[in-house]
Parts: C-alpha cells; sequence; structure tokens
RNA sequence: GCCCCCGUAGCUCAGAGGACAGAGCAGGAGCCUUCUAAGCUCUUGGCCGGAGGUUCGAAUCCUUCCGGGGGCGCCA
C-alpha cells in the first residue's frame, strides 16, 4: 500500500529523478530508489543502486556512480552529487529546495490512498463477567490506532469491538448463580411471565464465581457437565438462561464501557459472539452438504490442513460431540457476516499472538467454506504480552490480576503528585491540573506500549513509565505543548506564520528534514501494522524540534521573515505531532 | 515430538540487505535575568546468543545449535 500524500514526497521525486537517469543509461530504473541516508553526517539521501546494477552490467561500481550522476545533470534543487564508498550516490536537497519542499506542505498531511478498501478491525475483545484487566490494555491501544490509521489513509473502516459472550464460560456462570440462588425465577422451566429489569448479580459477584466455578469445572466432572449442558442450553435458547445471560452482558458492557471510554477508545460495533448465533445453524448445514465439515470421533470438523504445511495444522472443531458451538464456529459465522453484510475486504483481528493458529485455522476454514472469497483478506496482528520485571504475565503486588481502571489510575496519579513536586501548572483551576495528569498519565501509558514493536513481549515497569522523563509520553505532550505555547504568545504580539525561507543553520535545516519524513514513515507504519514506527518518529520529531526551541529564539528574533518562517515550522510541527499523536491515541493538553 | 515468536549497551527497547549498529534510562560533566528545565549539550558503555552459508555487502536472508517465551481437537 503507497501513500499519495499531498505532503511532498521527497523520496517519490528524488527516485523519479535518479529512475529515469538509471533508465537513459540502459538500466532498470528501479536501482533509482532513493532512500534517507544512512549516514546524516554525510548526507540527507542517498542512491545504492549503481551497486547492484553494476553487478548486473559487469561494470565497476563506482564508475557506475559517475555515469548515474552525469546522467541525471544539474539540477537547481540538488547540491552536487557525490560518490562515497564502494558507490554509494550522496544527496543534498539546497536550502532553497528544502524550503520549497516545506512550502507544499499541506498542514493537514493528508495521506489519503489510492485504493481504499472496506477495512473491519477487531479489536478489544473483553469477555462477559469479567472487568477489563491489563490483558486487554494491548489489543485495545494498538487495535485503536490501526483504526486511526487506517482511517486517516482514507479506508472505509469500520470496528468492532467482539466480545467473548457465547461460550463454556457463560454455562459456568449459569450454574454458578443456579447454585447460588436456585429460588431465582430463571431457573423455573415452569415460568412463563416476564423476567425482571434488575440483574440478579452485579459484575462484582460475576467476577467473584467464575474463577470458583471454573475451577470447580476443572476438578468435577459433574459440574463441567452441567455447565456443558447450560451452555448448550443457552445458546438452543432456554428463555430463562438467556433472560440471565442478557443481564451479565449488561452489567459488562456497562463497565467495560466505561473503561474504554477513560481510553478515549470507541466501537462502531459492539458486538460478540452471540450476535452470529443464527447464521451458525445455516452455515452449519451448509459446510456439511458441501462435504467440507464432517464428523471426528462426535464433535464436527473441518480439514484445514494443506500440502504444503510445514507444520502441523489440526482441523478446525466446529461443533463439540455435544452440540455446543465454540468460538471457532462463531469466528467462521463472523466472518460470513462481516462480507455479506458489511461488505468488508480486509478484516484485521488485533488479537494475542499466541492465537495465531487458530486465526490460521479460521482463515483456512472460511476459505475452504467459501465464506471468505479471494477478494477478501483476512489477517491476524498478533502482539505480545505485557510481562512484570520477572518476564512473568504482570499482576499486581498481591499476585491478582491489576485492572485497567486501577492501571489508569496509578498512571495518573503520579503524574498529579509530578505536577505537584515540579510545581507546575500552580495558579491553574483544579479541573484542569486533573485534566492535564490524566492525560499525561494516559500518554504516559499508550505510548509506552506502542513504542514497542506489537510482537515483543515487553516489560512493565511502572516507575519507569511514570518516571516521565526522556522517551516518554508526557516528552512529547511537552514539547506540543511548548509549541503551542510559543504561538499563543505570537498571536499576542501579532506575530503571524510567514512563508517558509532556507534554514540558516543545522537545527532549522533539521527541523525542516525531519517534517518532510512524515509520509514515509506513515507508509511503513501502515504497511507493517506497526505503531511502533509513528511512535519513534514522534519522539525524534520532538527531539529535533526541542533542538531547534533551544538554539533559536523565535519571537526576539529581529528579522521579520525569518521570524514568520520559524513561526510557520513551529506551526507545521505542532500539526504534526497532534496528527501523530492522534494516531497513536493520545490527546494533548493544552498547557502542562 | 512438531510448529511459532523472541535473544542487540548494565537495564528497557528501536533498527528499512548497505557506509563507523541507535534511542531512552541508569553512571559521569555542564546549561535556567529572554518563548514552559517533564527541557538542552557533552560523555562512558556492544564479537547484534554461537557456528556455518548466500551476497560486492548480513543485526536483517538461509541452515544448524544453544537459551527464553508460547501454541499444538471438543476452553477463550
Amino acid at each position: 500500500m503507497s501513500v499519495s500524500s499531498l505532503v511532498p514526497m521527497i523520496l517519490a521525486t528524488l527516485s523519479q529523478l535518479f529512475g529515469d537517469a538509471f533508465e537513459k543509461l540502459g538500466l532498470d530504473r528501479e536501482a533509482g530508489i532513493v532512500t534517507e541516508s544512512d549516514r546524516p553526517d554525510l548526507a540527507q539521501f542517498q542512491c545504492n543502486g549503481a551497486l547492484s546494477a553494476a553487478k548486473a552490467a559487469g561494470r565497476n561500481p563506482r564508475e557506475l556512480a559517475q555515469d548515474v550522476i552525469d546522467a541525471v545533470g544539474e539540477t537547481t534543487m540538488l547540491e552536487p552529487l557525490t560518490i562515497a564508498g564502494p558507490g554509494f550516490i550522496n544527496i543534498n536537497l539546497t536550502d532553497q529546495a528544502l524550503a520549497d519542499q516545506l512550502n507544499e506542505v499541506d498542514e493537514r498531511f493528508n495521506a489519503s490512498t489510492a485504493e481504499p478498501r472496506a477495512v473491519l478491525v477487531d479489536f478489544g475483545g473483553p469477555n462477559v463477567a469479567k472487568a477489563m484487566h491489563v490483558g486487554h490494555l494491548r489489543s485495545t491501544i494498538i487495535g485503536d490506532s490501526m483504526q486511526r490509521m487506517m482511517r486517516f489513509a482514507g479506508h472505509d473502516v469500520l470496528t468492532d469491538i467482539h466480545v467473548g459472550d457465547w461460550g463454556t464460560q457463560m454455562g459456568q456462570l449459569i450454574i454458578e448463580v443456579e447454585r447460588r440462588m436456585p429460588e431465582l425465577v430463571y431457573f423455573d422451566d415452569a415460568y412463563s411471565g416476564e423476567y425482571p429489569e434488575e440483574s440478579p448479580v452485579t459484575l462484582d459477584d460475576l467476577q467473584e464465581m467464575y474463577p470458583a466455578v471454573a475451577a470447580r469445572c476443572k476438578e468435577d466432572a459433574e459440574e463441567a457437565e452441567r455447565a456443558r449442558q447450560a451452555t448448550l442450553e443457552l445458546q438452543q435458547g432456554r428463555p430463562g438462561y438467556r433472560a440471565l445471560w442478557n443481564h451479565f452482558a449488561k452489567v459488562s458492557q456497562v463497565s467495560q464501557g466505561r473503561d474504554f471510554e477513560e481510553l478515549g477508545v470507541t466501537f462502531d460495533l459492539w458486538h460478540g459472539e452471540s450476535t452470529v448465533h443464527d447464521r451458525v445453524g445455516p452455515l452449519i448445514e451448509g459446510l456439511i452438504s458441501a462435504g467440507v465439515a464432517s464428523d471426528s470421533d462426535g464433535a464436527l470438523v473441518v480439514e484445514v490442513a494443506e500440502p504444503g504445511d510445514t507444520k502441523e495444522i489440526p482441523p478446525l472443531i466446529l461443533s463439540k460431540s455435544d452440540g455446543a458451538y465454540l468460538y471457532t464456529t462463531t469466528d467462521v459465522a463472523t466472518i460470513e457476516a462481516r462480507v455479506q453484510e458489511l461488505h468488508r475486504d480486509l478484516i484485521l483481528y488485533v488479537v494475542d499472538a499466541r492465537q495465531a493458529l487458530h486465526f490460521e485455522q479460521v482463515f483456512r476454514a472460511a476459505r475452504r467454506a467459501g465464506v471468505a472469497p479471494s477478494g477478501v483478506e483476512l489477517e491476524h496482528v498478533g502482539f505480545g504480552t505485557m510481562n512484570d520485571k520477572n518476564g512473568k504475565p504482570f499482576k499486581t503486588r498481591e499476585g491478582g490480576i491489576l485492572k485497567l481502571k486501577d492501571l489508569i489510575d496509578m498512571v495518573s496519579d503520579a503524574a498529579r503528585a509530578r505536577l505537584d513536586e515540579a510545581g507546575m501548572a500552580a495558579d491553574y483551576e483544579e479541573a484542569e491540573r486533573n485534566d492535564i495528569a490524566r492525560r499525561v498519565g494516559l500518554a504516559a501509558l499508550k505510548y509506552g506500549d506502542l513504542s514497542n514493536h506489537r510482537m515483543s513481549n515487553y516489560v512493565f515497569d511502572l516507575d519507569r513509565f511514570t518516571s516521565f522523563e526522556g522517551k516518554t509520553g508526557p516528552y512529547l505532550l511537552y514539547g506540543a505543548v511548548r509549541m503551542t505555547s510559543i504561538l499563543r504568545k505570537a498571536g499576542e504580539q501579532g506575530f503571524e506564520p510567514g512563508r517558509i525561507v532556507p534554514p540558516i543553520d543545522e537545527a532549522d535545516r533539521n527541523l525542516m528534514l525531519q517534517i518532510l519524513r512524515f509520509p514515509n514513515v506513515f507508509d511503513r507504519a501502515i504497511s507493517q501494522r506497526a505503531p511502533n514506527h509513528l511512535a519513534e518518529y514522534a519522539f525524534e520529531l520532538v527531539a529535533t524540534y526541542s533542538r531547534f526551541y533551544e538554539s533559536h529564539h523565535i519571537l526576539s528574533e529581529a528579522d521579520e521573515h525569518l521570524r514568520q518562517s520559524w513561526l510557520r515550522l513551529v506551526a507545521m510541527s505542532l500539526a504534526l505531532i497532534t496528527l501523530l499523536l492522534d494516531l497513536l491515541g493520545i490527546q494533548i493538553p493544552e498547557r502542562m
């Protein structure tokens, strides 16, 4: 996927220029690809094509590089080209060309793709009866960043939270409620009236019940059998169970909705496994008659192994020997719904990497079943786990699972403490101070996660996350706030941003070059489904800006054109960091 | 047993087949009478897990071994 952007893609322009030169020499124009320099001390950009082309043409690479330079010819855009090492061509823009490029930049940094697709991002995935905990954090913030990137790229995007609400644990909860409160009307087969509107259990009740009943089912075959039976009856529509299950879903959604709101994450669809229940029967019927699904030890399975497999792929179980469905079943049916009803052609699953095999099976089954035609892409965007300092999945000091809400409170409190201790924002209203603390805390949390490559298992160290120094979310907010502040003060003095003039020194030039990198970074981030590239770039942008800020006193600059130019650079930097942080789901306060 | 992911500075992590492998933290030395010091400058620190291979060129691709994590039919 390539980005067509209103930001002039300097690399595309240069690659065109060098591609033409290679072509003129009768060589592959692909060799003309220009990249950012690996050696910023030597050049801004480089072209390595002479090396590979020389090999293919049986020529000396440095001589060929010289031919390419001659073929490019003189241009006002470039400083004289030089050859380095074995045959690298080093490229620098003239300062005038650099300023010209910046003056072409649209501050919305539009990156709309030429080929919009109908995308669905499946992430979040909370389970009924469980409060959101740290385990949901990664799916939520990586998924949210994915949806923001996809939307920014101009795709038609829908998001679905895909709640885990239809599996075995539902039956377990039902039997646990029955065991404790057998008198409830939900368990009375003879009852035929309306069920109460008020839930007999709270989310806290369910949270406490679930581990208890799950443990019992593990040890006691009879209990497990009862839970299986309850799950089956729920799925088959027993009215009392359905009514009780609705309560479970509702109390869970209220709590989880608050957590997502707190994180600033929204979904277009709040669907779940149960949403596609009515599809499952017909789907299975169709698969049986088509010969895709078959019996295996009483269970209904789809064989998904393929001849070229390097590993053993077990068949996908569509329904258990007792007739109950699994999440595999609803996953296949959900693909069908997303294709047939929502007309999606790219479906991303932002789910724990440990489910890779599951998705491999589901995707293959969906292909075999004809549920996902060849034009529909299915992709598992996996991620690693968040561990503690000892490399174990993150737990509280007491060994329990840390609730997401408590985690957010911890980082917000730390930010608030930092605010107080540093004497910052001392004269702001209490409400604003709290808002700042919340944003700083969330920025620390989200940036700390998104700056890691999604596949790595990373260590969550609260002390490190709340130190707020160096490469952290708060550093980025701080940089942005200083940009806002300087623009505000400029406005008060009647100073306005103007046209960019050629840079006067390295700090100036580096900031300009940094801004021009955006389209390439975005392209890489979205095509690799890797928000960490944006996170890294956001840090580099602010760091480059900070050096610029330290070395130029903008508001006291006497040269009006230079001052206007610098103010424009500040405004562009602010627009860009705001965009980058928005793509990461991070909000910037007005001041801090 | 088979398969997947990960081994990069003391710590936490980036890294796009290319030039001397980067950042943050921690350690050391500095910078606030001017636009927010949650900042900036300088500095110490590496056989990119080991060994082979492909390539003009490998942290990156291939093979193999070692270490860590994970997954493998009726849980999600």
